[in-house]
DNA sequence: ACAAAAGTGTTGCATATACACCCATGG
DNA sequence: CCATGGGTGTATATGCAACACTTTTGT
C-alpha cells in the first residue's frame, strides 16, 4: 500500500455527536455555530477530526467533553457517512454517534476559538445544518427511537431522581407519539434498569410520584 | 482544519468484508493469503482501501468483484474498527461488512498481484489472521447470527431454488445450534421472504422436498 | 413392510396491548 | 368535595417454543 498513491492520499476521519436532551416535554438536539470556514455562520452537530493516536470513541469522548464539559456518559455508535464530498476541504469519512443528557448540565461557551455560539434546537424546529448534518441528525433520530427501549441510552437525561410520569413523557416526546401510562411503567420495572428510591416528589401540586434511579 | 496537522495526518480508510457461505453443513468463511508485506503470508479477510471518489459502500462493492468474480448481492454494513495501530503503515480506520453467498459462484484466482492463495475455512478452524482481523470476523460472526432472522442476508446462498430442510441446515450451521424443524418453517414462510416454486426435488432418495426461492 | 426424512397441527407460555378503577394531594 | 394526576390489576391478542403424528419415497 503506497501511502503517496492519490486514489486514496489526504484522507480523514470525522466524528459526529447527535446530542439530545428533552426539555419542557420537547426533544432537543444541540447545534453549534461555526465561526470560521467551511460553513462559516451555519449551524452543525458536535463533532470534529479523530486524531492519529486516538479511537473514534475516544475522539468522540473529547469533543463531547471539549464542547459540553460532560465526560463519562453513556453514548451509541450507530453509522458511518462516506459520501465522498460531504466535506468540500478533504475527503473526511464520519462515524455518528447519539447521546443524551441532562440540559442543564451541559456548560458551553458562548465564545470560543471555533465556535460562535451553541444553542438547544427542538429537532422540528431546525435550521438548515453544514455539512450533511442533517442527514446524519435524521440517522440519529431513527436509531434514538428504534433503540430508546433496548439501551438505557437516556440514563443521562435524569442523573438524579426521575419520577415514572417524567420518564413518560421523555419517551412520549422521543417517540413522537402517546405511550399507555400503565404498560409504559410494567415494561420499565421489568425491565430491571431502574430502581425505587423510596422517596417521594415534594410539593407537586397533585399527587406526589415516587422517585426511581437507573441502576 | 490544517490538513498537515500531524494530529490527523494520513489516515485512511478500510473496507473489510467477512464473506460467509455454508458448505457441507458447515459455516465458511473466504479468506485470502497476503503475497506482500504487511502481513505477508498471513490468511486475512477480503479489504482493501476506500478510494477518494468512492462511498464505503461502493469500495466494498469494488474489493468483492475484484476478489470473488460476483457483483450486486446483498451485503450489511456491521461496525467500525478504529484502533489506531490496527495497521502497521499509517492510521487506517476499518468499516465491517457481513456477507453470504455461494461457494461455487466464487471464482477466485490462485495467484494475483496482489494475493497469492485464497479458500474457505469453518469459522472453528481459521488460522492466525494479519491485521485485526480475528476481531473483525468474530464480530462479523456474532453479527451474522444475531441478524439471521430478520435480514434476507442469506439470500445469495441460494440464487435458485432450495429445499427448506437445506435452509434449515444452513440456519442451523449459522447459529451453531439445534432448531426446531415445524417452527422453523412457519416462521420463515409468515416472514414472506420465500415462495413456493411449485416443483418438487427429484432424486433425493427419499421423500422429495419442495423447492423453494427467496422472493 | 420398513427406514428415513418431509410435511402438518395443537397446546402452552411469555410478552405486549387495551382498558377501568381507586387514591393522594391542593385548592 | 372536587379536580388533577399518580398508582394498580385484569383480560385479550400475538409471537415463539415444545411437542407427536402422518406421508412419501427407496430398499
Amino acid at each position: 500500500m503506497d501511502l503517496n498513491n492519490p486514489l486514496y492520499k489526504n484522507q480523514g476521519i470525522h466524528v459526529v455527536l447527535s446530542l439530545f436532551t428533552v426539555d419542557n416535554g420537547k426533544l432537543k438536539v444541540f447545534l453549534i455555530k461555526r465561526k470560521n470556514e467551511p460553513f462559516k455562520g451555519k449551524w452543525i452537530l458536535i463533532g470534529g477530526a479523530c486524531y492519529n493516536n486516538e479511537t473514534v470513541d475516544a475522539a468522540m469522548e473529547r469533543e463531547m467533553f471539549e464542547k459540553t464539559g460532560i465526560q463519562n456518559v453513556k453514548y451509541n455508535r450507530f453509522d458511518v457517512f462516506s459520501n465522498p464530498d460531504r466535506s468540500p476541504l478533504c475527503r473526511m469519512l464520519a462515524v455518528g454517534y447519539v447521546g443524551v443528557m441532562d440540559k442543564n448540565r451541559v456548560k458551553y461557551l458562548k465564545e470560543t476559538a471555533k465556535t460562535g455560539d451553541a444553542d438547544w434546537f427542538m429537532v422540528d424546529r431546525v435550521p438548515a445544518l453544514g455539512y450533511d448534518h442533517e442527514e446524519i441528525l435524521q440517522a440519529a433520530i431513527d436509531y434514538l427511537r428504534i433503540h430508546i427501549f433496548d439501551s438505557d441510552i437516556l440514563k443521562e437525561l435524569f442523573p438524579k431522581h426521575f419520577t415514572l410520569p417524567e420518564l413518560h413523557k421523555a419517551y412520549e416526546s422521543i417517540l413522537g407519539k402517546k405511550l399507555d401510562r400503565r404498560n409504559f411503567r410494567k415494561r420499565l420495572l421489568q425491565q430491571n434498569i431502574i430502581e425505587d428510591v423510596g422517596l417521594m416528589e415534594e410539593n407537586a401540586g397533585k399527587k406526589p410520584s415516587k422517585l426511581y434511579r437507573f441502576v
